[in-house]
DNA sequence: ACAATATGAATATCAAAGATAGTCAAAGTC
DNA sequence: GACTTTGACTATCTTTGATATTCATATTGT
């Protein structure tokens, strides 16, 4: 007897293999297709397509919402972006941020105004209205879907 | 199962493409090409061709009353930049989010590789740890910053 | 003829209804 | 105890329609 949860992942996985990467589904018909309630697929892609496991999840609620899930690619020269994105632990402080952009600028991964960029969105600043107890974990994820971001484009 | 809203953002944009960057239209006749009511026009103008956008919009009420929709010229993408700093508010959802990146990558004025990156870190997916509450707050926090760096860089 | 008013023809506004997806906590399962 | 499943509630986006506002023109009163 599978998992709804197994049933659900291999589900999107196929259509993603299927479709170059990426596909685009209406959250209450694959419930339907399942047989189960829809926030059924919300929990299988927070947990099973999260951007740590090298997924984009992206949605859009209302009239003919959706939503799109694309998969990194891991070509080799996206070998420095990769092991970057596995240094990013669980959280991250803004020094760790500077440092780890600071690297991969001088390295020429990325450009220096890329690097200025990243870095303002996750500065102490931009993120000044989050409590300060889960700052260094949001600023983990933005930097996580950045970093997977310069994969994908 | 196409959005009307998308439906009817195409057919303006086809108009001032095709009429060197400026379309005057009558709301009634494009509802009614459109197959739905005048103020769904309206909603698209609003939502669509805002001044963040990129767009200009004038109009005339009673009889022999127009539309005209214009696309800004953007002198420098200092500028452009400039107007979608202002455009800024103290939220912002997600969705406008990608409407105001969608536009400044049509635009040119940032790389589709740059709206991509912004698009990721300002996305529901990276901001899930933040409070429901403040997230519209926070996202819009971190887009005035990457605004602030693209006019730096 | 002139000013004031009425009429008709547009667009704007706003709130309600509809259509999705997200959140969260409780219950279930292994 | 960690993971899964469910469902009630919330948030967001779209669509619709009733009402308000504005503008051009016709009509009316003097």
């Amino acid at each position: 007897m599978a998992r709804l949860v197994d049933v659900i992942e291999e589900m999107i996985k196929q259509m993603v293999d299927d479709n170059n990467g990426s596909c685009t589904i209406n959250r209450s018909q694959l419930a339907e297709r399942a047989n189960c309630v829809p926030s059924q697929v919300t929990y299988v892609l927070t947990t099973r397509f999260s951007s740590g496991n090298g997924y984009i999840v992206e949605s859009r609620r209302g009239g003919g919402g959706q939503i799109t899930i694309t998969r990194a690619q891991h070509v080799t020269s996206d070998d420095y972006l990769h092991r970057m994105l596995e240094s990013v632990g669980s959280d991250m402080t803004q020094q760790q941020a500077k440092n780890l952009l600071g690297s991969a600028v001088s390295c020429g991964v990325i450009s220096p105004k890329t690097g200025a960029l990243i870095m303002s969105v996750v500065s102490d600043r931009a993120l000044s209205k989050i409590d300060p107890d889960i700052r260094s974990v949001v600023r983990a994820d933005i930097m996580r879907n950045a970093i997977l971001a310069l994969m994908i484009s």
